[in-house]
DNA sequence: TGAATTTAATTTCCAAGTCAAATATTTTGA
DNA sequence: TCAAAATATTTGACTTGGAAATTAAATTCA
């Protein structure tokens, strides 16, 4: 009959903050053999992803709010991973690009990366891992 | 036949990286008008889940660091929300305890969580995130 | 017992994040 | 055309978060 509710770590965004900071944690992990933050990561999977994107573009789509890339593509500058360019159409927007060096940390560090999503296999079947995906994609 | 990767959105972490931050912005924005913060709102509800509890403690269940925790802790005693007692029986722990003004503003909180899980429940249904809570769960 | 070790919480110091303002460029419409 | 509004990004002041060091108390065991 009645549901109990009472712990509110049934609360969604508490499992989510959970789990999110423990996978985050074991990926930080990983990637500090190779000097690198998931966030950098995750410009650089951007970038490889094809389109040219501009600093805002990349904002959305590395889950970072656009000083916060900025600051952040500021360091990946200095350590030679992408660089900066001035838009043709629109001179106020920035296209960031990956340098071959770049790309080639990004290949090492996804195979970090899937490695990690092999251990999560250990703990989760592939329908669970596809389900889980679908339902966290409707939250966004 | 072959499974096609090819998009790093379709990392565990990625997706559980983006739903994290949409359910954490939404909910801090509703938080806003009670002039505080998730992290905070979860330390009143672990406090107010009964057992006494130390720092330590504390610190998993909120999933936060002890010296996040401690300054959080700082700012919550100087708003009147929580107070430190050294515990009996070892003196080197704490023991944090609720004030009678930190439950009233828990509980008027906790309506503004319900709140958002419910719209939570227009996106899914309530197997869906019976099963969504179930697998974060088993990530921890 | 009491010196050495371990544990809990905090502090320190530095790196990184946020908000609001500033800058540079493009677009709008009088 | 050109001043005003809108847009993209960065900057700067301030706050927050994390790793390692520090303090204080409890425990171990010689």
């Amino acid at each position: 009959m009645s549901a109990q509710k009472k712990h509110f770590e049934h609360h969604l965004s508490y499992v989510l903050a959970a789990a999110h900071r423990s996978i985050n944690q074991s990926l930080t992990e990983r990637l500090k053999k190779h000097g690198i933050k998931i966030e950098a990561w995750r410009v650089m999977e951007c970038l490889d992803a094809g389109e040219r994107l501009t600093m805002g573009e990349l904002a959305d789509r590395a889950l970072l709010n656009p000083p916060t890339l900025t600051k952040l593509v500021d360091r990946m500058v200095l350590d030679g991973l992408v660089h900066r360019k001035v838009a043709d159409e629109d001179h106020r927007q920035i296209n960031l690009l990956l340098t071959s060096l770049g790309r080639i940390r990004m290949i090492q560090i996804r195979q970090e990366v899937d490695a990690q999503d092999q251990s999560l296999a250990d703990v989760l079947d592939t329908t669970s891992i596809d389900m889980l995906r679908e339902a966290l994609a409707k939250l966004c």
